[in-house]
DNA sequence: CCATTACTTCGACGACAGTCGTAGTATGGG
DNA sequence: CCCATACTACGACTGTCGTCGAAGTAATGG
């Protein structure tokens, strides 16, 4: 019988009203997490953490994944042992207009572009 | 006769197809230089270097120009001995289509609102 | 229970960005 | 000519960020 022993995993989010514009840019400055956010946009669905592509360890990436969701750009909850990631990207576009959809879009045109 | 003994001080710029999003982003992550693109947007006019407020000297806001102007945000050139500051919006909008305009509207919001 | 899988936490380390003050260079006026 | 003004260049310092590996924790399956 699958009993917890404890209280289910839980992850904390901040309202976006909370989060200003610096925590937001230096989220998307690191190339790494835009990698993250691009891909969570092309998958179109919700991604485990193991299942991103990134040129870093996975200790690195755990520390993106607190980045990210503490400037308010991915949800992040639980199943199971995995951890899932959802793009925040409709609450991101109420309080940042534009900003989120713009660097997504320029994202998607350098990799569309012969970036090399 | 103000005959110049040298060529007259000219500014190099970027052509916006050779500048990429890590440049662009890692231009707008700082703060001084989001008070600096601020300040241009408000004053919606052209500004001498010496003309801008922000709470950092006056070698610093140097290197901070030199930041913008590399990334392609603004265009730097002489008038004797001030140098004049404009954005680059329209080429800017063109290369990374919403991405400026989704700052400085960010930025306008965070300064309107109460924030202290 | 125990092993496995999936992610986290911690400390350490290296690189680099922002900052300053000082000294330097160019322009324009007296 | 010389000085004042406006900006720049340089070197030094500091804090912070990204990175890693090793050790830790939590769910799941046997």
């Amino acid at each position: 019988m699958a009993r917890p022993r404890t209280a289910p995993r839980t992850v904390d989010h901040p309202d976006l009203a909370q989060v200003d514009l610096q925590q937001v840019m230096e989220a998307l400055v690191d190339p790494v997490r835009r990698m993250v956010v691009s891909q969570l946009v092309r998958k179109g669905e919700d991604m485990s953490c193991g299942t991103f592509e990134a040129p870093v360890s996975t200790s690195t990436l755990t520390h993106h994944f607190n980045v990210l969701r503490e400037a308010g750009l991915i949800r992040q909850y639980y199943v199971g042992v995995t951890k899932m990631n959802t793009l925040r990207v409709d609450e991101m576009e109420e309080r940042f207009p534009g900003l989120l959809r713009a660097v997504i879009a320029a994202c998607a045109a350098e990799a569309g572009s012969g970036v090399d």
